[in-house]
DNA sequence: TTTGTATATCTTGATTTTGAGATTATTACA
DNA sequence: TGTAATAATCTCAAAATCAAGATATACAAA
């Protein structure tokens, strides 16, 4: 018998499964508590940082990127740009796409803050070594790209 | 120079952070399929877990437990005491403490979805051999530990 | 060309979540 | 005792999110 003893019966799936959702809840609370502060939500942060890091996006990618529905995206775009943090550009080549673009002004904006998210983040995951931060990013890596397939 | 090559300028922390939040979102996103195939959400699913596992608890422990506000338990309590799976049970000693406790239909239905949501949360984290599990248990400890208390 | 299928965005309504403040109860202490 | 500070729950309005369907476009096949 593997588990004749008085221990409750472990499981190492169950285990490594609150053990992610705990270390993610609480990582994120630490930049988001960041992000915040500098009038965003996690969400529109998400966005900004997809186009300053890789440019103009179909809002299609973006919302694939960052996981969020297509209504969602919608909304959350329309926002930024009330904002006036980015712009939608009809995409010449193909009219049911629209892309976003960073203004001027949400591109100094990030590069404003960008600083400041990395620092927190920096922060939130000082926990680790390097040499476990590696460790952790091959295993988190495999995990969610089996995950992923599973999906 | 640490970074005089033509390298873009990598960073682990930033790396971990985004792994850590993609392989969060894809190993959530099957088990939460498993917990809305049984008619549930997420949330609801979090709090009866609590109750399950351990007990009736207070309102305000199941909340910091999975991390919702006040308003959102109580809505939540309220949806799952109108589909009579809990109960509200005020508390003799201290009349502000209300406990939420499940029915006896809904210890059976956890009785009946929870192998399944064990067999969900197994097949979600299947891209790690036992050994790597462990691995990551620790690694995900160690860094959840050390963001909770930068919080 | 037409027709059908697939794709991208937007609209709408419903659900979920939060945050601030109200209410009630407890506790500490002047 | 009375009073202030703290705590637990609830209320309410606003914000965020999603799901389904509507609209417009693209593309392939007949």
């Amino acid at each position: 018998m593997s588990n004749n003893n008085s221990q409750p019966l472990r499981n190492d799936s169950l285990d490594l499964f609150v053990v992610l959702s705990r270390s993610y809840n609480w990582v994120t609370a630490c930049t988001n508590r960041d992000i915040r502060r500098h009038g965003l939500n996690p969400t529109e942060f998400g966005v900004l940082e997809v186009l300053f890091h890789k440019g103009p996006q179909p809002l299609q990618q973006i919302g694939e990127k960052i996981l969020i529905s297509s209504g969602n995206i919608t909304y959350v775009v329309d926002k930024l740009e009330k904002k006036q943090l980015l712009v939608r550009k009809p995409c010449a080549e193909d009219r049911r796409v629209i892309f976003a673009e960073l203004t001027e002004k949400g591109h100094q904006f990030l590069s404003e803050i960008f600083p400041d998210h990395t620092k927190a983040v920096e922060q939130a995951v000082s926990g680790l070594s390097p040499e476990e931060k590696q460790q952790a990013i091959a295993l988190l890596k495999k995990l969610g790209r089996a995950a992923q397939e599973q999906f």
